[in-house]
DNA sequence: TTGAGGCCCATGATATCCCATGGTAGATAC
DNA sequence: GTATCTACCATGGGATATCATGGGCCTCAA
């Protein structure tokens, strides 16, 4: 901990209202990195997974499609930003270190009641805990991890990937 | 939040007085950016819908204009800068965060009884829903999304692109 | 007088805030 | 080494504020 970047992994909850705990790890990091208690979550790029960064991450994203802006009346550099910004939400972390999730961020993350989060260095991902047992090429390791979270909280593990 | 740009979307209703309210998260980085309650709205050039923004983008699209301004004696340099100033309108938002469109914008927006606002960080677009749905070049995930908000408001959704 | 626009208020739905609770891990004492 | 304490954390529920939207009235112009 206390080093600047998102490290570890955690299991939690989505509520009735889509409020959903923001591990305290990652908290920490978010405070640390960027002074601030926003987290901004968007879509990944090429992954069925949401991604999850603080504003100084953000801030790399904008600055690369502030070289962009020249294209910003061609449809195509329009809609490019339109994406990025249109589908990634800055959120607020409230007082007991929770957000609340989007209906749209829940449909781009395919989330619905429990998401698994894997820190990445200066980002992390969220993940539909069944959607990660689904992938390939990740370590062994990480799904006994999960698999292990998953039944500490009572979720069926529906046999998946060994 | 609080980062001085429009992020995410909302479809809201027009109203039989041609009212529309501006979702509450872009009247808040409205103000944050400008200090203004004042929206520009104009055509987007290229693309089938409005264009939103706030006094400050409203100075940069001059400045490229002024770049531009050796054209102004070609016609069509002329025609592009009465169209982008001519047909642009500032409006002003009331204190329920709600503008009057003109009959020109919603001429020339195609808006009929609700827009689609998609954020584009130094802007934002206003669609009417089902012409956003025809159009190609969008990632699948915006229109998973739009549907989405469609269907919760009633809306039909005749069986568009995927 | 009629119609359009501006202003104010009403309302239902939703999101935000605040406090409560149980569990867990790490610390402390024995 | 084991039992107890304590602090923090994830989660739940109820109260409260905000938002999008609808409707009425007043004014001004044709």
């Amino acid at each position: 901990m206390a080093d600047d970047f998102f490290h570890g992994y955690a299991l939690n909850a989505v509520d009735a209202k889509s409020r959903l705990s923001i591990p305290a790890e990652f908290r920490d990091a978010i405070m640390a990195r960027s002074g601030t208690k926003d987290v901004f979550i968007g879509p990944a790029p090429g992954i069925d997974c949401l991604l999850g960064y603080d504003k100084s991450h953000a801030a790399k994203l904008q600055a690369r499609l502030d070289r962009l802006d020249h294209d910003e009346d061609t449809a195509e550099g329009a809609f490019k930003s339109t994406f990025l910004f249109g589908s990634a939400t800055p959120l607020k972390i409230d007082e007991a270190g929770r957000i609340v999730l989007t209906a749209g961020l829940r449909d781009l993350g395919d989330i619905t009641s429990h998401v698994w989060f894997v820190a990445g260095g200066n980002w992390f991902q969220m993940w539909n805990p069944y959607r990660y047992l689904e992938q390939t090429g990740i370590d062994a390791r990480m799904f006994r991890i999960l698999r292990r979270e998953m039944e500490a909280k009572g979720l069926p593990v529906t046999e998946a990937a060994r």
